[in-house]
DNA sequence: CCTAACTCTTAATCTAGATTAAGATTTTTT
DNA sequence: AAAAAATCTTAATCTAGATTAAGAGTTAGG
């Protein structure tokens, strides 16, 4: 089960079998049932999540009761709220379970101690924090430079698998639009 | 010069002489008039670029013409293309001098160099990138989830000292809105 | 110092996407 | 298996922000 936390470090640093039980000392796993919260607004962040299997989301909840999708996760993925985590002060976002899901668990004081004893794992979280940037970075501009169709489309192909796992709702919140609007937005994508 | 540089490093960690030194014999500064361009569409950003003095701004340019500013630097700020300079792969950005500027270049060869040498480069690294996650991810739920008055409220709040020294086109283009509706929107504000 | 090139504003018209409402399906709970 | 709750769709109406156009103010280069 933790085999799929070390394989997906391993493509960025090689780890000595001492280095992979310094890890695994430290990692909590975690069950949670669908529609089951991992944070809510106002906590510390205490831990990131590594998902073994199942689907998150993490999510803002706007001052007229909308929400905003930042994040959906799947199996071999990282999720947390990274402003709560790093500053460990309370935070806006939600982060609940679309799935029944099993998680591994690391606290940012582990995670910092672990980086103190062993640089090649800050390497590993350096080039995973790039990693999100950069697709954070893509989302705002195709945010500010794209319609909502291309948007749509842009989503299909970059997570197909979503498309099934993940319901409508959910895209149109991560997308930016109104659940009434993504519909009718497949609805003229049937007719070309 | 370079002193903004290791201050703005020994915020973070603490560095020996022969560390500043080794950092300090990989920079290269460079200046740009104010138009210039550090990097253009379509380069691979070889550099990270560290200012000292000045302003500059990446932007996308969509297929209707349009430009979407994604980031202000000013002095003891850091910008690159971060898509092109982690992949060293072509780039979609660009980025210019909106005044004279000064900065100290660091290469991505060096910097993983570096990052091999002394790890202590690397959490430095990790800290400014998971810095600037977090204030994307700012903005993301920022544009998700306000109209462009508030978001342009913010704006002002959070960045004060840009309101006298960028032009309100480029303040458009940041907030994703015409630099017409910018105007309504100002003239709006003066009434309440 | 003058002209060309930006920059900002105002106003009329237009449109992508929101809102409201209602009905049809599907999923979950009891 | 029935009832309740959530999901998806369609359609009419509405609005935040775009587009177009024109003029005024400001900056910069020759």
């Amino acid at each position: 089960m933790s085999q799929l936390l070390l394989n997906n470090i391993q493509k960025h640093i090689q780890l000595t079998d001492e280095e992979k039980y310094m890890l695994l000392s430290i990692t909590i796993p975690k069950k949670l049932k669908k529609r089951q919260f991992l944070i809510q607004e106002g906590d510390v962040s205490k831990y990131s999540a590594f998902i073994i299997t199942g689907c998150l989301r993490s999510y803002f909840v706007d001052s007229n009761g909308f929400e905003h999708i930042l994040q959906f996760a799947i199996e071999d993925w990282w999720i947390t709220d990274m402003m709560s985590y790093t500053s460990q002060k309370p935070g806006r976002l939600n982060i609940d379970a679309l799935e029944d899901t099993e998680l591994l668990l690391i606290s940012r004081e582990d995670q910092l101690a672990l980086f103190e004893k062993c640089p090649k794992f800050e390497k590993y979280f350096r080039i995973i924090t790039e990693n999100g940037m950069v697709s954070n970075q893509q989302r705002l501009l195709d945010n500010l430079s794209l319609p909502a169709i291309e948007r749509y489309k842009n989503f299909t192909k970059k997570y197909p698998l979503f498309l099934q796992r993940i319901p409508q709702l959910q895209i149109a919140a991560y997308l930016g639009i109104t659940p009434e609007f993504l519909s009718k937005i497949r609805h003229q994508m049937l007719k070309d």
